[in-house]
Parts: C-alpha cells; sequence; structure tokens
DNA sequence: GCTGGCGATTGATATTCGTCAAGCGGTGCT
DNA sequence: AGCACCGCTTGACGAATATCAATCGCCAGC
C-alpha cells in the first residue's frame, strides 16, 4: 500500500480511533486504500451508493448539495477529517456530492468492515456515535446560522470564528475561495463583496486573501457570536491538553465538516 | 410507575430498541419515568444540561433555536418520536430548546444508564448510531431546502410531502398552527399566507387548517419534489411491512425529527 | 512584455422577504 | 348576546438579496 506510516498515525490520533484497540483499528483499515486527486475532481455525486468511508488526510474539500441548476456548498473540509459517515452506517446512498478543491490525499475505508467491526465491538460503536452526535450538533449550529441571521451577520461571525481558529493572528487568510465562502455563507459571490464592504465600517479589511479585522470588539457588538452557534473551538495546534482537544472535536463534529470551513 | 404497557409496547418498537434484547431494553428503562405536560410548557432550553432522553410517547413537540430575542422552528415531533439523542451521547448541553404545543406525555430515560449500556451492548451502540446517522441526513436534508429553495417553493414541497404522509388524501389537514408552520418553514406568517396565496394559481384552496390540492401535477411541476431532499416515506399506519417500515423510520429520523414536521 | 482568462468588484435593476399597521373571523369567557 | 382575545389575512412600505452587465486586477501562457 502506497501509504506513509505517519498518515496512520494521523488517523489513528482521530477521536473515532483514538480508544480503539488495536485489533479494532486493525480490522476497520483492512483493505484500506490511499488515492490522491487533482483539484476539481468530483469524488461523489448525490445519490451515489457509498461503498467507503473516506478520510481527508491533505488537501481540501468541497460537500455540496444541488437541486434544479443550482448548488450550495454544506460544508468545507480540511485534514484530518472524515466525511460521508452517515450514509456508510446507514449504507445508504449520499445526499451530498463531494468534490476536491485542491490536490487531495484521500485514503478510503471500506464501509462494510466498518459496519461489521461495529457490530462486534461496543466501543467502537459508541465513538461512531459520539462522531455523529458531533456531526449532528455541527448541523443544527448551521441550521441556527443560516434561519437566525443575516447575510452581513454570518460573514461576521465566520470572520470571528476564522480568528479564533487562526491563533488570533490579525490579519486572518481566507482558507478559500471567495465565491466557495460565498456558497458556504449562503449568498451571491456578489453579496459577500458587499458584505465586505459593508462591514469596512467595523474596521475590517480585505487585501485579496488576507482579512484584517481592525476592531474586534465593534465586530463582535455586530455579529454577537454565540456558543450554541458558533463553535470558537481553540486553534488546532493548540498548547492545549490532548484529551481535551479531542473532547472538543468530538462534541463540535469537526472531523466530519462543520459549516465553519 | 405511572405507565401503560402499551406505552412500553410503542417504545420497544422503536428503531432504537427493536433488536435488542430484553436485558438491554431493561436495563436502559430502568428508573425511566412517564410525566404529562400541559400545551406550552418548556421542556428544555437552549444550553441546558441534558440528563435525560426524550420520547414522545402522545402530543406534539417543537424543537426551537434562539439568536438575538429571534426563533426559528427547527423540528415539530408527533409521536413516536425521541429528541435530544445527541446531547446525550456526548453528556453535553443542549442546542436546541422544546416545548410542548399540546397536552403531551413524554418518557423519560436516564442518559447516563443509555451510554452505559451502549458501552456494554455493541447492537444497541450500533442502533444509536443508525439512529444518529438518520437524523444527521434529516438535517442535511433541511439545510439543502433552506438553501436551494425559495419560501413558496418549500411551502409547496411541505404540501406534497404532507399529501403522502397523509395517504394521498385530499384535502390534507395542517397539523398544526400556521405560524409554527411558517417557523419551521423559515418564514414569517404573513409571508406564508401570501406563499398560500401565491400557490392558488396551481390549484391549492385553504380553509382553515384543511388544504385541497386541486391539481397535484401541476404543484408538482412547481415544487419539484426531490428524493434527496424531501423524504416521502410512506404513512405511518400503511400496509407495508414492519422491517421496511423500520428501515424507512431508521434512514430518515423520523424518530428525532425531520424538517419535514 | 503582451494578452487571454478567471475571479473579484461595482453598479443598476428586479425579486423576495420582513415589518408595520389595519382589518377579519373564529373561540371562549362573562 | 356581547365582548375580548388571538390567530390569520391583506396591504403598503422598506430592507435584504439575487441577477445581469460591465469593469478591474491578477496570474499564466505565449
Amino acid at each position: 500500500m502506497t501509504m506513509r506510516a505517519s498518515d496512520l498515525d494521523r488517523v489513528r490520533a482521530l477521536p473515532l480511533f483514538s480508544r480503539a484497540s488495536p485489533e479494532v483499528f486493525r480490522d476497520v483499515t483492512a483493505g484500506a486504500f490511499l488515492q490522491r486527486f487533482p483539484a476539481g475532481t468530483t469524488l461523489m455525486m448525490e445519490g451515489d451508493t457509498v461503498d467507503f468511508l473516506y478520510i481527508l488526510l491533505d488537501g481540501a474539500v468541497e460537500l455540496q448539495g444541488s437541486w434544479k441548476e443550482k448548488e450550495t456548498t454544506l460544508a468545507l473540509l480540511r485534514p484530518v477529517s472524515t466525511f460521508i459517515l452517515a450514509a456508510v452506517v446507514l449504507d445508504a446512498d449520499a445526499l451530498m456530492s463531494a468534490r476536491t478543491l485542491e490536490r487531495s490525499e484521500i485514503l478510503m475505508l471500506s464501509g462494510e468492515a466498518l459496519r461489521r467491526t461495529m457490530r462486534q465491538d461496543a466501543e467502537f460503536s459508541f465513538a461512531v456515535a459520539q462522531e455523529l452526535a458531533g456531526c449532528y450538533r455541527g448541523l443544527v449550529r448551521a441550521v441556527k446560522n443560516q434561519k437566525l441571521r443575516g447575510g452581513v451577520e454570518r460573514l461576521a461571525n465566520y470572520l470571528i470564528t476564522q480568528r479564533v481558529r487562526q491563533g488570533m493572528r490579525d490579519p486572518i487568510v481566507l482558507p478559500h475561495e471567495k465565491r466557495v465562502l460565498a456558497s458556504l455563507l449562503g449568498m451571491s459571490p456578489e453579496n459577500l463583496s458587499r458584505a465586505f464592504a459593508s462591514l469596512s465600517s467595523y474596521g475590517v479589511v480585505v487585501h485579496g486573501a488576507e482579512v484584517s479585522l481592525g476592531r474586534p470588539d465593534a465586530l463582535e457588538r455586530l455579529a454577537r457570536p454565540h456558543p450554541l452557534i458558533d463553535n470558537h473551538m481553540p486553534p488546532p495546534a493548540s498548547v492545549v491538553g490532548k484529551a481535551e482537544s479531542e473532547r472538543w472535536t468530538t462534541q463540535t463534529g469537526r472531523t466530519c465538516g462543520s459549516a465553519l470551513g
């Protein structure tokens, strides 16, 4: 298998597997294979039957839904993230399509092996349930974000969340194309531009992908971030203890793509 | 315990418990209690810590999220439905508040006992994971519905879904107050009225809670229902086999409140 | 260095949607 | 019966958002 040992370690560190016994981990990764895709590759279309659990190890992927020639972004994923776990657990077809935004490395685990292992090992099954619960809560947050806030407010909160994730650096750097961000935030690219412009009176300055939040306090008064909607988890490489970090990612469904991108 | 045996049977028939061993069912229902609430009772507020898994046996409950004095309905539940399973599995606080819309009977199971049983029984843990996967998919549908369709289209699809659920009867009868329906569909009550009015040119006639879909085919051409957004499951008391029905409810997350209300 | 292409921005315009206000109609209470 | 209340409807208006079109700026390829 064309797979580095460090890759396996990163998978092992996922909340999904971190407490699994060596045997369970061996069983569930049996027959797994690593695959590389160029940018813009469609990994899966809505309605496709799902045979594998996908784990993004490098690159970026977008999950999107469509209806009547319209498309919308449901989540933006960065390593290390699993996706379409729910469809795998139910052995059902995919509700969203997935495509790479950059050249990506993706590990594919047998869905059948995963379900078989779940039925045999209560601890692993519990970990999957916890992961799914985290994903569910991430989507609840996304729905609240979408239904309760207007476009400018969604953008403001996105910026604040990014600031936390990027370790309070200034300026922050947008991790994706603006048009993809617009789709994630549920607005047209034109409106995203205008939303950025209207945030200039709160100190926000945009230079390409770099965004400086001049007066974060003023922006927060507008955005009104809320712990039950926005998941202000600590930055990935924080000094926080491993166990707590895992608790975070488990609780927030980061590994299956929160709406925060 | 003030609980009828028939109630326990209905709980036992939930996909969550239908394949559980008698011991597992006994363990997880140990210390459970049935409670009656009048209409309009707030069962739980956002942010509350969750100690119980709730199972609605009679009545109706609304799950809602709020931000800045605004509220929105995330799901409308009818018997027999479980709710806040995700928070229980993670032992986390609630992301939505719950209130009764009618006088309701609700069974409350110990969350701690549920988690303990999950860790001991792989089959039960797997059932919980499947249930959560179904809930997750229900929310994915809700997000797609919200972001991809306009208000009139959401209403049209809601009506078509209700028609299927109510066994293709005509007229259908709205199961909730219009203002609650408006909140579920993500619009103001005033706009819901106007949306109904604009559907009159597609044969829709409203008399109070009774809605006649005069020309369902015309309505469908407007609504464009899609299996990956709308869950056209067969009506509850259909002639369909039990196993298949359970598969439906499992796959669609009906028991934890789809956006279809 | 020039140039084509693409993403981003800006402006003009149309549509959707929310808000405010008034009026309608049924229900329940006295 | 009379009345108050509440949910629903209707109209008018303004805000938010989408759409179409034109332009700008940047980067890649020639």
